[in-house]
DNA sequence: TGCTCCATGTAACACGTTACATGATTGC
DNA sequence: GCAATCATGTAACGTGTTACATGGAGCA
């Protein structure tokens, strides 16, 4: 189970109701890793649960049912143990990739629009990390350490939108 | 529902039992796309069930359960249906992210060996990426339209895993 | 005989997605 | 007053993982 962990971080980083981890999720971490708001709410109630975070309403809440979550010691220990333990590098499960061998098995599906659309979205995403990078790490090796892993994080981000443009171009003149 | 259309992609190139998918799921399509055998055959059923494909006891089965899955026209229809539809980019869900966002809250965890591990892994991948870049692509521009595809899914593991490695590097670095 | 590989399956559970519902707050 | 956004939740379902079970075939 990793969503709580990363949840877990998150909420060490700055104590925060579901809501704003769920919108935070759209970004920073969430470069990396989605998850609708159900989910987020799902793991938070669990972690209460274990005894990981505990919560209480928010002093903005008014007549709301906004509550914030902080991480407990025990959370910390377990997001330590987790820290330790291997993992495996994801894989690279993209429906783009089954498309174009059904193309290839098929003859031609007419996928240049669909590749074209992909081309566009990686630039806006590209464009979007670096005005991050400009804003945020444009000192980047005299800042503190964890922003230059948050920068880390940022590069890799880039590194994969640039190739993904890169071979979508590629794989567009193969389509003509 | 994705998986179900990689494997009658899969199918298309070649009828076979479901054992065989899931060990050709290891290789090819499944570079890109892993799945487990449970999954395999409770989507083969499925799919039976719905008249995409058919299955007749192998002509080696013997006194086995062996059983080959062919693609019946309505499954084809169904895979053309599907690949005309937009679909959205893949994240990029890696737990060491997480881990290493984790290391910059809460100081050195000691996930430079992790790194290391990770790039060695890489390595291998890479390697064998580029065996099968020789052997079966070596003439690429002259090759039919199916392989010349083919030969870009490769390229793009090649240009993942040369990219992960450079980027694990630079991490590696700033760890020590 | 016992080991490994081939081949298929059941069951339970964890994780992720989609649809729907509720009520407060903010801005026009 | 109305719409959009904030904030949380239930329910159902689809997908992915893990554990376990079964039996044939090939080999030493």
């Amino acid at each position: 189970m990793a969503l709580s962990h990363a949840l877990l971080t998150s909420l060490l980083e700055k104590s925060s109701s579901g809501y704003d981890l769920a919108r935070r999720f759209d970004k920073s971490i969430g470069f990396f890793w989605h998850a609708t708001h159900q989910q987020i709410y799902r793991e938070l109630a669990r972690m209460e649960l274990a005894g990981w975070i505990a919560s209480s309403s928010a002093p903005d809440a008014g007549k709301t049912r906004k509550r914030i979550y902080c991480v407990l010691p025990l959370g910390q220990v377990e997001l330590l143990r987790w820290a330790a333990e291997p993992s495996a590098p994801m894989d690279l499960r993209d429906e783009l990739m089954v498309r174009l061998r059904a193309d290839a098995a098929l003859g031609s599906l007419g996928l240049a629009p669909e590749l074209e659309r992909r081309i566009a979205l990686h630039q806006s995403q590209l464009a979007l990390y670096r005005d991050i990078e400009q804003r945020d790490f444009a000192a980047s090796p005299s800042l503190p350490r964890a922003a230059q892993i948050h920068h880390m994080m940022l590069k890799k981000g880039i590194l994969y939108e640039e190739n993904s443009i890169a071979w979508a171009r590629e794989m567009l003149e193969l389509l003509r």
